[in-house]
DNA sequence: ATAGGGTTAG
């Protein structure tokens, strides 16, 4: 983008004679250095140069790389490999990135040195979409005889993200192994990292195991990853065996590794880990940190203890965009629909302004307490106010909102008005909907949307055959179920977790082999007893 | 004589 802009520039840079003259002097100066092979770089060169100071200081605004761009061009200085490999750097840590004119400066360094490689491999491989680039780049140096260093490959690694397989990842690996870089902390965290992320959880383990000198990111990765992929009960072991290797070793638990403790413990609503961590962090001085706070706020709240993640919130100094969408959801989640949208008035109020998941949490408190006219009010202000087009989530949110509160022509009426293919969330918000008000008809028409969707619709077809059978329709009930459990498709079992004297414990229906489930049942008994008499 | 792996809300 600025590639073009800078063109102009320097088209009425150079078209003006007088100033060019002006400007000889230096040119000649830098001239004189290109005719020396070789180069000089760092402090001496920038002493040399004062001039190419300026490329220390414009790291985010190629604006102001402009006049130096030229000067370094029109010297010839752009080929000595440290002022390139400057300007590539600029390039591709620029806010945005622009890799299409980094890819062009690239191509016009004679001879790129390691450093330049580094430095567009890497900004490749951080771009989104445009991640195999970085491959190939790592190819056409292996292809000009240069051999890669301990840095390239954690650059090379953090492409390695789903989608794509861990195949270039093993592929790096051994590259890694046969080029002696393997005992590297920062490239066997990458790796780590990289097995993580897809989805080999053991090949990281073993990796992780087996490291000689691991470090507080090395932790922190193995933690973060393994909540990433939904193993929050093994993150959390992870978080206490680092605990307690923090007494024998260096390593201390930064705010980063506490945020990843923190969330898997919010996942598993385990009060009192939260609470251990909320001890631990008074400890330290993280308590001021907004990333500590938000992670405690959405902690609380996620184990149903609103009233401290209210008080974490008042005591905050700074609060962001985060912090006041974790209160909300969190008022949102324990039901306390007024508060969230109190909540959501004073963050307008404070001059933060709501993005689509802001919007979320309070569709879903409006959705939970049955508040259909400020639902939808806020629904059409995302729209109006805030130009925020509604995704899939805000779609599904407002049909449970209409479902929830009875109003099934309005919900199918706003199902058939929607822009974008209705989610299975929002068919299934409906489908519930019909059963508790009796709806068969409307039902049938609904659970065959589902099941034309080609999707598994499981979930769709018990719930369709236990209204047949509240009907008593037995013969279409067990016909249903056939399908259902007959065309390969089953209902994954439900399952769930507590916390007791903070031990998580998990168990499953249909399985018998927790060996707390009989206890579990007997105090579930004990409960329903009481709740009765 | 420039660079590297980790962070929260749905």
């Amino acid at each position: 983008m600025w590639g073009c802009c800078f063109s102009s520039w320097l088209i009425s840079f150079l078209g003006n004679s007088t100033v060019r003259r002006r400007r000889y002097a230096r040119f000649s100066a830098a001239a004189a250095d290109c005719q020396n092979e070789n180069w000089i770089s760092g402090n001496s060169l920038y002493k040399r140069h004062p001039h190419l100071q300026r490329l220390e200081a414009c790291d985010n605004s190629p604006w102001q790389l402009f006049p130096v761009l030229t000067y370094i061009i029109v010297s010839g200085l752009f080929q000595n490999p440290f002022v390139a490999s400057r300007v590539l750097h600029i390039c591709c840590n620029g806010d945005p990135p622009d890799l299409n004119f980094a890819t062009v400066v690239f191509r016009q360094i004679r001879r790129p040195n390691l450093f330049s490689w580094n430095t567009i491999i890497k900004g490749f491989a951080e771009s989104e979409d445009r991640r195999s680039i970085a491959f190939s780049f790592y190819r056409q140096m292996l292809d000009r005889g240069i051999l890669p260093d301990k840095h390239t490959f954690p650059f090379l690694l953090t492409g390695c993200r789903p989608p794509s397989t861990a195949k270039s990842g093993k592929f790096l690996h051994a590259h890694c192994v046969v080029l002696g870089f393997s005992m590297d902390t920062f490239v066997q965290t990458a790796l780590v990292n990289m097995y993580l992320g897809c989805g080999h959880k053991t090949d990281a383990r073993h990796l992780f195991d087996k490291m000689t000198s691991r470090d507080i990111v090395s932790w922190t990765c193995l933690i973060s990853g393994l909540i990433a992929g939904g193993h929050h009960e093994e993150a959390l072991e992870v978080f206490k065996a680092l605990r307690s290797d923090e007494g024998q070793s260096a390593v201390k638990a930064t705010v980063a590794t506490m945020v990843s403790a923190m969330a898997a413990s919010a996942f598993l609503g385990a009060l009192d880990h939260t609470r251990a961590l909320h001890g631990n962090l008074e400890k330290t001085g993280y308590m001021a940190d907004t990333f500590i706070g938000n992670s405690l706020i959405n902690g609380y709240a996620k184990c149903g203890s609103i009233g401290s993640s209210s008080k974490i919130f008042q005591q905050m100094k700074d609060r962001d965009l985060l912090s006041w969408t974790a209160i909300i959801s969190g008022f949102a989640a324990n039901g306390m629909a007024q508060e969230a949208l109190g909540a959501f008035a004073g963050m307008r109020a404070a001059g933060i302004v709501p993005d689509p998941v802001a919007f979320l949490a309070v569709l879903s408190a409006c959705s939970h307490a049955g508040l259909v006219d400020e639902g939808v009010e806020n629904f059409e202000l995302m729209q109006r106010s805030y130009k925020l087009s509604p995704g899939l989530k805000h779609y599904g949110c407002m049909v449970d909102l209409f479902a929830r509160a009875g109003l099934l022509r309005r919900a199918c009426e706003f199902i058939s008005a929607m822009p974008l293919r209705p989610s299975m969330a929002a068919l299934g918000a409906l489908l519930s909907a019909c059963r508790a008000k009796g709806e068969l008809e409307l039902a049938e028409a609904v659970a065959g949307v589902i099941v034309s969707s080609g999707e598994s619709a499981s979930g769709a077809g018990v719930l369709l055959s236990n209204m047949y059978a509240d009907e008593s329709r037995w013969q279409e009930a067990s016909l249903v179920r056939k399908k259902v459990t007959g065309g390969g498709l089953r209902k994954p079992p439900g399952h769930s977790w507590i916390e007791v004297e903070g031990v998580v414990y998990r168990f499953m229906v249909e399985n018998g082999s927790d060996p707390h489930l009989k206890e579990i049942i007997s105090a579930l008994d004990a409960f329903a007893k009481d709740g009765r008499s």
